[in-house]
DNA sequence: AAATTTATATTAGTAATTTATATAAATTTA
DNA sequence: TAAATTTATATAAATTACTAATATAAATTT
């Protein structure tokens, strides 16, 4: 159990453990910008996909509704997102990120690849490649989570 | 940028793109226990080392001193963590992880494993191999993160 | 057009978290 | 060794974030 000798099979707990490590030690990083996890999960979500309509932001992440629009106030306060009315649709919100909101996911990204690099010295180039080798497919495992 | 058609060299930045997306698709798996996120973090530190100081506590999570107390006191109370003295320092609370502890993190775990399991079985022969064949370079890399 | 559904907002209550301060044990120093 | 300092945790008060319940207003269905 947990082992992988065997090189030819993907052991899936294998996976999920190294990458739960990666995970927390990505999240430990010191941030600059002291934001809530909830405000950079909404702030990520928009810098990937904007506008997206409240109910949209609400389907994706794990707070209600109500949790929603008051979190995207605050944002919309702190200048991260702007409210805009939907044309075709007098009931809908469509919420933007602002220059400012992606800067936020840029600069704490760009910090992250940083200190990523630098373990990444660390490594034999064998290791580099394998790693390398394997992001096609790591993206492509993305796309079927997000298509589930 | 972000092109990755040269695989004898590791673009960071794809790796990190990669990683996020799919720690974005973990996250969003809807869980049965509803705890939350400095919860499940604490009680996730904990299970990997077990038993571990207030302070060790406080330093590997993005919380105050204050909110760890507090934290220990709420999982203390809900019967998944344990405080206990240290018998060489009268100062020091040790704090034990339960076997319900260990259960829920055990628990959202194969959760995890197996819609994992879904994506993966998605995937060709030669993407699984990849991906299998970056898992000891990818746990050198949390290793290196570790000892930062 | 009346009833229903959909999308967002508001209100009130609760839970989680921070800041500042307190306590108590261990260590250092004079 | 007693006093001062540091270290480890706890407590109190205030703030912030969140949920549940309800309201409002636009769109859709009957």
């Amino acid at each position: 159990m947990g082992n992988n000798k065997d090189q030819n099979k993907l052991n899936v707990t294998d996976f999920a453990m190294v990458f739960e490590d990666l995970t927390r030690i990505i999240i430990r990083m010191p941030s600059i910008e002291k934001l809530s996890f909830t405000t950079l999960s909404v702030l990520h979500t928009l810098s990937r996909k904007s506008p997206m309509r409240l109910t949209e932001l609400t389907a994706n992440e794990q707070v209600t509704q109500s949790g929603i629009t008051q979190l995207v106030t605050r944002l919309e306060r702190d200048g991260l997102v702007e409210r805009r009315p939907d044309p075709n649709d007098g009931r809908v919100v469509q919420v933007h990120i602002t220059e400012r909101g992606a800067n936020v996911i840029d600069s704490r990204r760009s910090e992250r690849i940083e200190q990523l690099s630098k373990f990444i010295e660390g490594l034999t180039p064998e290791d580099k490649l394998a790693i390398a080798s394997a992001i096609p497919a790591l993206r492509r495992l993305a796309e079927l989570g997000n298509d589930s």
